[in-house]
DNA sequence: AACACGGGGAC
DNA sequence: GTCCCAGTGTT
């Protein structure tokens, strides 16, 4: 991978074709489109972080009315900037909003600050919406990359690996600084953001009617839903247990019955132990002179938040002190109507009758929901 | 039910 | 640098 991806258009010849698009098919009459302050496009920039136009328009009315300008906000308390913000969610946002408000007051003299560092230095405010703000209220080159834009760019060049990855994200500011032109920013920017909010969504792209069909890379691969790459699932973390196979002279299986609530809550499954040291010490002390046989190879059961490496331990009973409560001898021949956890049942249902021997066929990891 | 989203903050 | 989070909407 090259430090610097290929663009697919020379600036010009991009800009013309979005901007074409943008004249006839892009939003215009948005509320923070008409006087574009830069107190305004501050506020409706924060508030569309994570946040669909349609849903924004009417808090951005709401908050405008009541806080005017940016002395209004700074003088507020945060109680009633965050009442205004009930309902859009991430609050946090309310609060930088407003935090930020007073830094201007206190330090900017009441006016957000011209340059891109110094916007980006203010709560809530990055780099991308920084550029945001500057190309859209004062009309001065200033590049964004948002999550829209992001998207567009990935497909548009066939960027492989997530962007939110600092490599992957380098080359998409790259991409986004190389097209930005140096006049008409505010509609450039708006038209970024509606190009990938309307035309280069997510799920159904309508490369039918997008400027750049011909060259997009995505397009021409037919791959328009592989990009962006989604975030790396982690890996999840891995615990080992050990389950006691313990038969009788019939063949037939300790069970016990979980408990009502947690992992297989209320299900039936084989005795667990975290190790094998705990595992003899329980056979000690239940199932005195019991034959405890080589364990099987362990598999693994997948939740949907850790892994459970599962070592069967098979061994022949002599003699049973006490069952106990929430215990029952189980004949895997003729099975009962009965909750078995998902790993157990599969288990169960690999034994041969009167053996200890570990099944054929190797076993292999399932894949299940927790509860 | 999982994922996307922009920025901040812990480590 | 990496990971995790916040709340809502979408898929």
């Amino acid at each position: 991978m090259s430090d610097t991806p290929t663009p697919v258009l020379p600036p010009e010849a991009f800009q013309r074709r979005l901007l074409d698009w943008f004249d006839t098919h892009g939003r215009h009459d948005l509320p923070w489109q008409r006087d574009r302050t830069p107190y305004r496009v501050w506020v409706s920039e924060i508030m569309l972080q994570q946040t669909q136009v349609t849903t924004v328009i009417p808090y951005f009315e709401r908050f405008m009315a009541r806080f005017p300008d940016v002395a209004a906000l700074a003088g507020a308390e945060q109680d009633e900037v965050l009442h205004l913000w009930t309902g859009l969610g991430y609050y946090a946002r309310g609060r930088n909003l407003h935090k930020a408000a007073r830094v201007i007051v206190d330090e900017h003299g009441g006016e957000l600050p011209e340059a891109v560092e110094a916007l980006a230095a203010l709560p809530g405010i990055g780099r991308s919406t920084a550029g945001a703000i500057v190309a859209q209220s004062r009309g001065r080159r200033a590049v964004i990359l948002d999550g829209n834009v992001k998207r567009s760019l990935t497909r548009l060049h066939a960027e492989p690996g997530w962007p939110g990855r600092p490599a992957v994200e380098r080359r998409l500011w790259a991409l986004a600084e190389h097209y930005t032109p140096h006049e008409r920013l505010a509609d450039y920017t708006q038209a970024m953001m509606d190009l990938g909010a309307t035309l280069c969504r997510r799920g159904t792209p309508e490369c039918g009617r997008c400027p750049f069909a011909d060259v997009c890379l995505a397009h021409a691969r037919g791959e328009e839903r592989r990009f962006p790459e989604s975030k790396p699932r982690k890996a999840l973390p891995t615990r080992a247990t050990q389950m006691l196979l313990l038969r009788d002279a019939e063949g037939r299986v300790l069970l016990e019955q979980r408990p009502s609530s947690g992992l297989w809550g209320g299900l039936w499954s084989l005795p667990q132990f975290d190790d094998a040291p705990a595992l003899e010490a329980w056979l000690d002390a239940h199932a005195p002179g019991s034959e405890l046989a080589p364990a099987w190879a362990p598999f693994t059961h997948v939740f949907s938040h850790f892994r459970l490496e599962i070592t069967p331990r098979p061994a022949r009973i002599a003699r049973l002190d006490s069952i106990g409560e929430s215990r029952r001898w189980y004949d895997p021949a003729r099975p009962d109507a009965l909750g078995l956890a998902a790993p157990v049942k599969r288990l169960l249902a690999s034994l041969a009758p009167f053996t200890l021997e570990a099944p054929p066929s190797p076993r292999e990891s399932v894949s299940e929901e927790s509860p």
